[in-house]
DNA sequence: GCAATTGTTGACCGCACGGTCCATCAAACG
DNA sequence: CGTTTGATGGACCGTGCGGTCAACAATTGC
């Protein structure tokens, strides 16, 4: 039934795939990073994944599965680069300076010049496509959860007053890095953008 | 030749339209916003704006005129109503408190709803449509500048500090009310979104 | 080696899209 | 009223879309 799960257990094998189901899912995902949900064919996604139109079918569903799978595989990255950098910082404070400024440092400039893919997918789907937006809430609460124990950590360490709401806080920090991916979308110069990420840092996290 | 201009100048008419070209515009500045550029196909267009597809290529050209005329329309429209917030306010710093709460406070939630269709189409378009790129950046600017004049007489009023640069301030909320929009587009509850734009406005503009 | 099973491929399908065109109609003018 | 002019709207068109499928290839178990 269910060809698009294709593990070693359910039955016997007879032809193994192929291809890397992970490397097709990021190309994929690439592609839907660069052009949005509808601006992507399947033509284009045939070309970028290297598989034909059947096999795509066959091992991943329709282009809107597609797409939510190469979706959850970028929050799901995303995710770990941002528990992370979260945790992986000496103080909490520097971490959270850094996903503030995390659209201006990401490397490449990747974030400036495609943005996030999960802001993409929400400004185009959230509102026609209830699995999207689902994915955005989903997404948004977990880092939410994962910026908010930080800002506690934050506290603890005598970096931040204690007198502030840690999710409170924490959505504040979210919303100003989404506010400057925005702004990196509209094509604003990157030592511009910089600058304007140091204000917010300076202004949301103050040093104690 | 170029029909999309229609004005009783040039040369004479010989049958007025029968429909009022700005309402046109806004039912399909309103189709775009609810559904964006790639999902609304011709059919929604000449659905709501009730002519005929050969009346809505005569006057206002190909779909894709026809957006860019309807972005046109938003950005006038919402510069205006920046413009009357900005400077009808007693005092400068409740207007930029305003600005920053106007996704919140937008009469009917309807940038909870459909966000606001100039980032909508940013973040559709921007990397594959130089004309709204444009657009995006003339807006951006445009409102930059609005608000940084009104962060120079928050500073005359003596609600701001001297010490901080206009531009930069601008610019850190602008970034704030558009991270706003975007969580507002995740589905976050109203009085959720309320509170972070109460903290964002608290922190970004300290009284004096 | 053969049958069974599953992955692979590209030709193919129906459809809806953006766009064009033209027969018709209504207003303006003498 | 007749002529002219432009607006109108729906029939029509070619294209590219998402999706299907049947023939073929590769692997396994016997």
């Amino acid at each position: 039934m269910d060809r698009a799960v294709n593990n070693c257990y359910a039955g016997q094998m007879a032809r193994p795939r192929q291809f890397d189901e992970e490397q097709v899912i990021r190309a994929v995902r690439d592609q839907f990073w660069d052009a949005g949900y509808a601006a992507t064919s399947l033509e284009d996604l045939v070309r970028v994944s290297g598989l034909g139109k059947g096999s795509l079918y066959g091992a991943f569903g329709d282009k809107h599965r597609l797409f939510l799978k190469a979706l959850r595989e970028y929050t799901d990255t995303s995710g770990g680069y941002l528990r992370e950098m979260l945790t992986s910082a000496p103080r909490a404070l520097d971490a959270l300076r850094a996903f503030v400024m995390a659209p201006v440092n990401d490397p490449g400039g990747a974030a400036a010049r495609r943005g996030c893919l999960m802001a993409n997918s929400t400004y185009e789907l959230a509102t026609s496509d209830p699995d999207v937006l689902a994915e955005a809430r989903r997404t948004y609460e977990a880092t939410t959860a994962l910026v908010a124990q930080s800002v506690g950590r934050a506290q603890d360490e005598g970096d931040l007053p204690r007198d502030v709401d840690p999710v409170e806080t924490a959505r504040a920090l979210l919303a100003a890095q989404q506010g400057l991916v925005f702004m990196g979308r509209t094509g604003l110069d990157i030592d511009t953008l910089t600058a304007t990420a140091r204000t917010l840092a300076a202004k949301l996290l103050p040093d104690a």
